[in-house]
DNA sequence: GGCGGAGGCGCAAGATAATTGCTCAGGCGG
DNA sequence: CCGCCTGAGCAATTATCTTGCGCCTCCGCC
């Protein structure tokens, strides 16, 4: 399963990233190599996670969440199931999009979405609640100034 | 250009956004059209922006980025020109992958991966030699217990 | 130096999907 | 009641995907 990621594997992951609609031919084209290897390669990628999926990109305001905010979580116990019962929580609301068990200060940071700021208060509300979360703490966003794929393409490796 | 969003648009955004390399075929059936107009909603939404994009999603660690981190950065200055200025300087470091401007105590929330802690030591450093940057706080990801696509489907709108 | 074997590429053909033009049904306003 | 507009479905064409197969190259081993 550890195949050696060569330079063809990540221009393949760079456009893929870029573009996860591209087809097979195009890409082919692109990374230099005929379109059965091509795709055979994709598939690899898949198989061994190395490629978790596919998602398109929505405009949530557009879609009616003009609000987004960072959440700040202290809770009371940082016992191992208690962790895990707070990340199972977690997945249950909606209004999380995304959620990082932290080292140091705060337990957890949430991501979140809502239609409007009352919404999301009732969310706060209902977060500090919550079995074992101590405190919480909200930032509100102003604005996105970057949202790029998770893994750089920009020769960052040492 | 202001469409409304009708309740099979809605299905077509959920499928896309859980899995974008979905045929056409395949999700004109699961939304219970042909695929003829099912391809012709697609390209309504992604003319209208509210589809933005299409991305593959990559596992980072399997790619070398064992650490993710946030850094919460406090500015000297919030004049307008001093925060196109910080924000496009973010747009040049690499191990910046998403970043917020937010309201309130924090300026800046950057979203950041790295090979490795040493790598993530000199950019830190580095983020906290920036012009007009008083001071930098960090903290470490242990985990990512939640990853999703950035609009709820579960029926959240009021 | 020559002999296999493995890995990976490209070609070609059949299957599947995307795309376009056309027709038709339903809802709305005149 | 009639015509228009919107959006669905059908059918045909074009493009893409997918698989099988042969070939070349790179090594390791005689």
């Amino acid at each position: 399963m550890a195949r050696r990621i060569d330079a063809i594997d990540w221009n393949i992951l760079r456009e893929l990233q870029d573009d996860g609609r591209i087809t097979n031919v195009e890409l082919s084209q692109r990374v230099g190599i005929s379109a059965p290897p091509s795709l055979r390669r994709v598939r690899a990628l898949e198989e061994e996670g190395i490629i978790k999926g596919y998602r398109a990109l929505l405009d949530e305001k557009k879609l009616g969440f003009d609000l987004m905010a960072f959440a700040m979580v202290h809770l009371v116990s940082q016992a191992e199931g208690d962790l895990t019962a707070f990340a199972d929580q977690v997945e249950r609301w909606p209004l999380v999009r995304a959620c990082w068990m932290l080292s140091g200060e705060t337990d957890f940071i949430l991501l979140c979405v809502a239609p409007d700021l009352r919404s999301f208060q009732n969310f706060v509300l209902e977060l500090t609640g919550a079995p074992n979360v101590r405190n919480v703490k909200t930032a509100l966003t102003l604005k996105q100034t970057k949202d790029a794929a998770v893994v750089p393409m920009e020769n960052t490796l040492p």
